[in-house]
DNA sequence: TCGCCTTTCTGAAACGTTTCAGATAAACAC
DNA sequence: GTGTTTATCTGAAACGTTTCAGAAAGGCGA
């Protein structure tokens, strides 16, 4: 009796049918309550662990949970506050109905495995900021499960949740210019899975892969034009990753050009975290020398020193809707729909008038 | 045919038998390389997603993933760095073999659910800091499948991985004695699933169902009795949680009574980060006034102002022991084993001599 | 030409459940 | 005493795979 002990054996030990057994864990008002009381008295004396959860799942056509695919590896997605709160949105959704949160790995090896895609034990796919090509995508869609798409990549026919990149973006460098900056410099996280260091210029830009980040340069690219100036002449400093320390490297590059920025946009507000400690480092001061605006609004942000001015976006809510709207089409009402959650520009201390009398329009 | 299609069905399409559709995905060698591409392209003509993860798993006996147990809901566990660190740790070792990570909630409705656990589609447990008596705990080590515990509860026989609490502890403390202080504030997260706000006397202490917990304050009591004062004057508050609030409040209460301390020592860098809010909004210098102490070294506390002297655990390394520990019980390698990982008193700028001049030996 | 490998494919038996249409017997109404 | 419920329990058919012992057919050396 090495093995396991199964329910059919339960049944034998006992003498009675294996749907006796089932239904002992299963539908207790299918059977007398003493008979029932034996079942469970024998399964435990033999060790029978109750109802195996893949033959239940084969049989009843449910695995119990539902999958999340990442960007990234899945220890590079912990790091990201942002991602961490999209998580715990959706983990409120599914814990409500008691589904299990099955995080997939992207890159078990060098390149992307869409095995461990359509090998997931699950009901339904849950996408989180992916690229508009990558191939674990097409894998997770060609399992015919429902999918929600959160930020990336918009897919005909497939429920999505994100906000307004472009005009999130916009607002963060119109309060910039309204404050009278003129020299500004971009950090910006990817802008294609190929992962680069260094300047992006302009076609670079245009080839971005990821609709989040294009979006977002054109709304910076918007406001700055508004003002009559050259979008071309505004450095984009594009990192390979989204941690502080990329912010760090990018600053360091952006601030010693010439003319040194007065404010720099972050993608996130892990890059202009590390933007901070760039200025600290360069003994310029936050804001008086340098303006810095992150992106996300996480909860460091607030408790950052000075507090950082940013934009907040409802990750938790995002995770949430997006759980949500599996969940419908899980139980079958769910037609596609969008949703497009609001941002907002909170303004904290990391930003003030440029010191350069730079008139602006009253 | 409304429902998905199935190997069978591929197999009858195309004539040919369903042990040859499988060997098509399976082992493309035990068939004509002519015949696997008829029928994979007849799988995708029929719409057909590949042999379906649960039938798989039930035939070879493996889900492909693992369950990572918590305290707390799921979603409360996102918001604590360090169990975001471990869980990074933990994915880097399952993503080498591809095996996904099922988080389960330990607490869909009122009270926790053990069938969340028992009906996991999962190849083994990992136990994360959980209470002594746990039901889900039990309920996994119910399901006979290889389980690692880190941090608490130990049980005989069940591979463990930690740290010295006490020591770790003791180390912080003598730090503090050590610059002089003698009237001193803890600040601590749980003591026992129970959730209290408030001073824990020292019954409650004696009672602490967490080790963790225990272990920490006999540390701190060593200290402080090794200089000679009585550890029953120290006030411990208890805090609900491991939230930067939760922290604040409790330093607010502290910091209310008389005589007021010089020198609080959290449970948490979390805790801690709330200390700091509150002695900001008391108008107390850190570490002028007030010198500070968190426990876990999570990569804030470096960012902090000031920076925040802590103990530093290897929670990345710990989840990855976890999960190293985990596979090799999953390939029948495993014997019970215990790991024991080693912390560092982290020294930076929250920390200074205390300013009542107690003169301390040398 | 004969026996013996290979290669390629088939058929059927698991894997461990749930579910559903009955069978049996006791209880009930009249 | 007959017909109808009700409460329990049985048997067997799925669920969708993988695997394994062969069968059929061709290739090869002697």
């Amino acid at each position: 009796m090495s093995r396991r002990a199964t329910l059919t054996q339960v049944a034998e030990e006992l003498g009675v049918s294996v749907g006796t057994v089932s239904n002992a864990y299963n539908r207790p008002d299918q059977l007398s309550a003493a008979l029932r009381e034996r079942v469970l008295e024998t399964a435990r004396r033999m060790g029978y662990p109750g109802p195996d959860p893949l033959a239940r799942g084969l049989r009843r056509r449910r695995a119990g949970a539902i999958g999340v695919l990442y960007e990234d590896r899945l220890s590079h997605a912990f790091a990201d506050p942002a991602e961490v709160l999209f998580l715990q949105g959706l983990s409120v959704a599914t814990e409500e109905v008691g589904l299990g949160l099955l995080l997939l790995s992207g890159a078990p090896g060098e390149e992307r495995d869409p095995a461990v895609i359509s090998g997931a034990v699950v009901d339904g796919f849950v996408v989180y900021s992916m690229a508009e090509e990558d191939p674990l995508v097409g894998a997770a869609l060609g399992r015919r499960l429902p999918v929600v798409v959160a930020d990336q990549p918009r897919r005909e026919g497939v429920p999505y949740v994100g906000i307004d990149d472009e005009g999130a973006a916009r607002a963060v460098a119109e309060h910039l210019v309204g404050l009278g900056h003129r020299r500004l410099g971009i950090v910006t996280f990817a802008l294609s899975p190929r992962l680069v260091d260094g300047i992006a210029g302009l076609e670079r830009q245009r080839d971005a892969a990821y609709p989040v980040s294009r979006d977002r340069l054109r709304g910076f690219a918007a406001a700055v034009e508004a003002t009559g100036l050259d979008w071309a002449d505004v450095p984009v400093y594009e990192c390979a990753g989204n941690a502080p320390e990329r912010g760090r490297e990018a600053a360091e590059a952006l601030l010693s050009r010439e003319p040194r920025p007065s404010a720099i946009l972050a993608f996130s507000d892990q890059l202009a975290f590390g933007v901070m400690e760039a200025a600290r480092s360069m003994n310029l001061s936050v804001p008086g020398d340098l303006s810095i605006t992150g992106f996300d609004d996480v909860p460091e942000a607030a408790r950052s020193v000075p507090p950082l001015t940013t934009v907040y976006q409802p990750h938790v809510e995002k995770g949430l809707s997006a759980g949500r709207m599996l969940l419908a089409q899980l139980r079958g009402e769910g037609h596609p729909v969008s949703e497009i959650l609001p941002t907002r520009l909170t303004l904290r201390s990391s930003t003030a008038p440029s010191k350069k009398p730079a008139r602006r329009p009253r």
